[in-house]
RNA sequence: GGCUCAGUGGAGAAGUGGUCUAACUCACAGCCCUCUCAAGGCUGCAUUCACGGGUUCGAAACCCGUCUGAGCUACCA
């Protein structure tokens, strides 16, 4: 037995098994040509994040673009950030936009031949291979403390060197496994380093199939793979999870590009056939002049459940999303309004190399545009399906009499150019809560009817009074209001402003003023959809008992 | 400071040496339509592709430099 292999069986006295054996337990997977394996790999450090959704969408749509396997794996190494009952959170707010993983971690139960799919659970894979690694030589116990480590670093600093762990300055990996047993027996506290035979000198060529052909620094850190805590490091967790997991494509965020020289060593020390790299662009925000990626901490868009809880439709930012991703999925969209937009292909050359600006107006439209298109059934099933968690008041509202609110949002709406009046669910109340009378007996209590001031009591008593004689509700639209405007036309309103122009001293207003009238006095307010299909649905008594409050709270 | 990547209108972008006085979408502005609003229709919005130099008959595209921005530079991911 040499010292190596004593040094390796003291650390991993449990380890029994070899990299043989998990190659055996983790065979290559046997999947169709072309079929793409992926993963997102999120730690469960609080909600889900916009650009992981992001992340997570791009691993799905390829997945069923290509039959693929679509991973879902939690990285839960950072014991620190680690909040409870995260994981479960980031799976549920992921299955809302029906990004649904085929295989790994799914809360309370895993699914797939490749796990543990919770790098906790995953120890003794990792062991393994380190264990491997240090009977190798090509990793180490570095017994070097935090304030080593910082003195290190000035004097790096200070000689205008990188600073680091690596070559004379990696103290530890120049101990003989014999001292490095001797200090393990004392009690002394280490970490596993990797042993690099990389050089900053070197450039490495790497291609990644976003950013193109990429020339690297090569790897000359001794980075850490396992912590003092026994939980390996993203680097090395990622090396051996997409290795044993057999994944393809790696799609990760741009800020893993920089330690791919890290990982690409990894890789060929381990003798290890590389994945496939996809560095995803970054969501940006625009503060105060500058760009900097969306912060969890200060933009409320950065978590998803925003989107969620104001009701945007979970289609508008998965579609938002997708443009991000391809920018000719926009084109796509415009001659196929209403397939699935899963049907539109992504390729990894169609993505922007540099991060996005989060645009809430371009969602804003996307969503008004999807809402729109929606069937009076489907969009009251999705209304209530958002109100059922996030808005009590307006699931009430709906369910006092659905049918009345089913009548209400479909004004103009199931038609060609349907009515855009939503672009969130959240709108809905204060649009349409005129519609109920306990509502408007709010605006009555408040008295907040803003007549255009040109027009006495008198006057405006006659417009409602004479209308209320004449509502025509039995009439289709056109004829409703040619009806309105006979009646009007008595009382001094012309029939359009053309007639208005020309004869202005005639007139004291146009149909318009006249309608603007009635519109107050039935909404409260001065705009509202069409005024034929408000009064349809509200009936004559309503209009009627309305007409009254108002003419006798008029001064 | 070092390393890497990027820089086309207010935003997302198309563009891979000539057809670019730069497509398309959103935003914005104006007009038309119109009972208001939401739509819809039309028009406008980069004489120029961060800047400076070069290569070339020809550059937004290729090269060099400058500037600007972003990411990384942890026993965080």
């Amino acid at each position: 037995m040499t010292d190596l292999e004593r040094l390796a069986d003291l650390i991993f006295k449990d380890v029994d098994e070899t990299i043989e054996d998990l190659e055996k337990r983790y065979p290559k997977r046997n999947l169709k040509d072309g079929a793409i394996v992926c993963r997102f790999a999120p730690s469960p450090t609080g909600f889900l994040h916009s650009g992981s959704l992001f992340t997570a969408l791009v691993c799905k749509k390829f997945q069923k673009q290509t039959d693929g396997v679509f991973i879902l794996r939690l990285e839960d190494t950072d014991t620190k950030r680690e909040i409870e009952g995260s994981g479960e959170r980031l799976l549920k707010e992921l299955s809302l936009f029906d990004v649904v993983p085929t295989e790994g971690y799914y809360g309370t139960y895993e699914k797939g031949e490749y796990g543990p799919y919770k790098q906790s659970q995953r120890f003794m894979i990792y062991n393994t291979v380190i264990k491997e690694l240090i009977r190798r030589g090509d990793a180490y116990p570095c017994f070097l403390s935090e304030d080593e480590l910082n003195e290190i670093r000035k004097k790096q600093e200070m000689n205008k060197e990188n600073p680091g762990c690596y070559g004379k300055y990696a103290l530890s990996s120049f101990l003989t496994p014999l001292e490095a047993i001797n200090r393990i027996q004392n009690g002394d506290k280490y970490v596993i380093r990797f042993r690099s035979k990389g050089s900053h000198q070197n450039k490495i060529k790497v291609h990644d199939l976003i950013k193109g052909d990429l020339e690297l620094t090569e790897n000359d850190q001794h980075i850490v793979i396992l912590k003092s805590d026994g939980l390996p490091t993203y680097h090395f967790a990622h090396l051996c999870d997409d290795h044993f997991m057999r994944t393809t494509h790696v799609t990760r965020g741009e800020e893993w590009l920089s330690s791919l020289p890290i990982h690409i060593e990894l890789f060929e020390r381990m003798g290890w056939e590389a994945p496939l790299y996809a560095h995803l662009p970054v969501i940006m925000k625009l503060d105060e002049g500058k760009r900097r990626k969306l912060s969890k901490r200060l933009d409320k868009e950065a978590a998803v459940s925003f989107f969620l809880e104001s009701g945007y439709p979970k289609q508008a930012l998965i579609e938002y999303l997708f443009t991000l991703a391809n920018s000719n999925f926009e084109e796509w969209r415009l001659e196929h309004m209403d397939d699935d937009i899963y049907n539109f292909n992504f390729s990894f050359e169609k993505f922007s190399v540099d991060g996005a600006l989060f645009d809430i107006e371009k969602i804003n439209n996307i969503s008004k545009e999807r809402l729109s298109r929606l069937n009076k059934k489907e969009f009251t099933d999705q209304v209530l399906s958002y109100a059922h968690t996030y808005n009590s008041e307006l699931e009430q509202l709906i369910l006092r009499d659905r049918d009345y609110f089913e009548s209400i949002i479909n004004i103009e709406r199931e038609k060609e150019n349907p009515r855009k009046d939503y672009t969130k669910f959240e709108d809905i109340i204060p649009f349409i809560s005129f519609f109920y009378d306990d509502y408007y007996e709010n605006i009555i209590k408040n008295n907040i009817f803003e007549f255009n001031p040109k027009f006495s009591k008198e006057i405006i008593d006659k417009v409602l009074l004479n209308h209320l004689d004449n509502l025509g509700l039995d009439l289709n639209e056109e004829e409703w209001f040619n009806n309105l405007k006979s009646v009007m036309k008595p009382l001094g309103f012309a029939q359009n402003k053309k007639e208005m122009r020309e004869n202005p001293d005639f007139y004291q207003g146009t149909i318009g003023d006249a309608s603007e009238i009635i519109r107050i006095t039935l909404t409260g307010r001065r705009s509202s959809p069409n005024l034929y299909y408000v009064e349809k649905i509200l009936g004559k008594q309503k209009i009627e008992s309305r007409i009254k409050k108002v003419t006798n709270l008029l001064p």
